[in-house]
DNA sequence: AATATATATATCGAAATGATATATGGAGAA
DNA sequence: TTCTCCATATATCATTTCGATATATATATT
């Protein structure tokens, strides 16, 4: 395989736990992983097209509930390869994080709205929170040791978020 | 304007502090947004004439130091285009965290290596964590309040980060 | 004099996003 | 019953973005 990218990786991940086809992993990542790495259709399904020319998955068509189904696996090759990834370092952290553009440009806003913007964000936030317990009743059972550590740091990172902007808040009322 | 990306008005909000080429505003952008919001020339170059053409910027060849030198500077449009977007609530953030991907695959890794990738993580984040004290000795003297409200945010997302993988490291050595 | 680094613009291939197209099955309402 | 809506499922398209590289000149270092 020529690329790198980290999406490859966390499809085949997914596949290492069971076999599953592109809408399944889709899914699976918008309940877990979404949160610190997300991946559209628009790259999931050329990926695992690609990984099967590499030899990395291989498919099976397959029909479930009278819906034509095709379940990708893991191959012995995509097994190694995803094992050699995980023994490497991580790349550094990329983050979109619009709030902080609109900040770091507030200087141009009238204080009200500022406050009113600002005060909206931290409800926004409070909900994505909340989004997580959620998703922790669903994936949560099954869930191993290091998955919960990530859900676990997405809740934290909200709760830091959270407190951040309160802080923030008092900061420019006073 | 058709498109929105963020990146446009982190070009205009650039240039609504002075007049710049494009490659001052890769500079701006590199000490001062990058850690939450990046841009590369490939991106920075093209919205310049797109913007151009749509009459938010104009440009005036300079030459200084004996180089070639393309100066933007905002239009009265693109001052109110910008000043239309601030007002807006931001979008949600998002995130490409290679080490909680692995993290989050890490049940089929022997434990000294979890152990040791982890420790040489938070190694990465006090460094990057140092960066930010020089980028703040580099841009913190003409920055305003808000510039230096999204300055400490970095700050405090490397501490929050630093402190949540020494806490993952007891819990594992444990 | 030679080499490396900083300034400066620009573009290219590869990758990712967000949206949309297509199609079927099941649930519930009219 | 039939109609509509939603979930399942695959796939692709236009646009955007990244990361790298090409090009060229001025300055600093050796």
């Amino acid at each position: 395989m020529i690329s790198n990218s980290i999406v490859d990786y966390i499809i085949l991940g997914c596949l290492s736990t069971q076999p599953m086809s592109g809408y399944d992993i889709k899914r699976l990542i918008s309940i877990s992983t979404s949160l610190f790495y997300n991946a559209s259709y628009g790259s999931i399904y050329p990926t695992l097209k690609k990984m099967e020319e590499a030899g990395l998955v291989d498919s099976q068509e397959a029909v479930e509930n009278g819906r034509f189904k095709k379940i990708y696996a893991l191959t012995a090759e995509g097994q190694r390869e995803f094992m050699e990834w995980l023994e490497n370092p991580p790349k550094p952290i990329v983050i979109k994080n619009d709030m902080l553009v609109r900040l770091f440009f507030y200087r141009n806003l009238p204080r009200e709205k500022i406050l009113a913007i600002t005060s909206a964000h931290i409800e926004q936030l409070k909900a994505f929170r909340l989004e997580l317990d959620e998703i922790e009743s669903l994936a949560g059972q099954e869930a191993d040791k290091f998955q919960q550590y990530t859900l676990r740091w997405g809740k934290d990172f909200y709760v830091f978020q959270i407190d951040w902007y309160e802080k923030l808040l008092h900061d420019l009322e006073v």
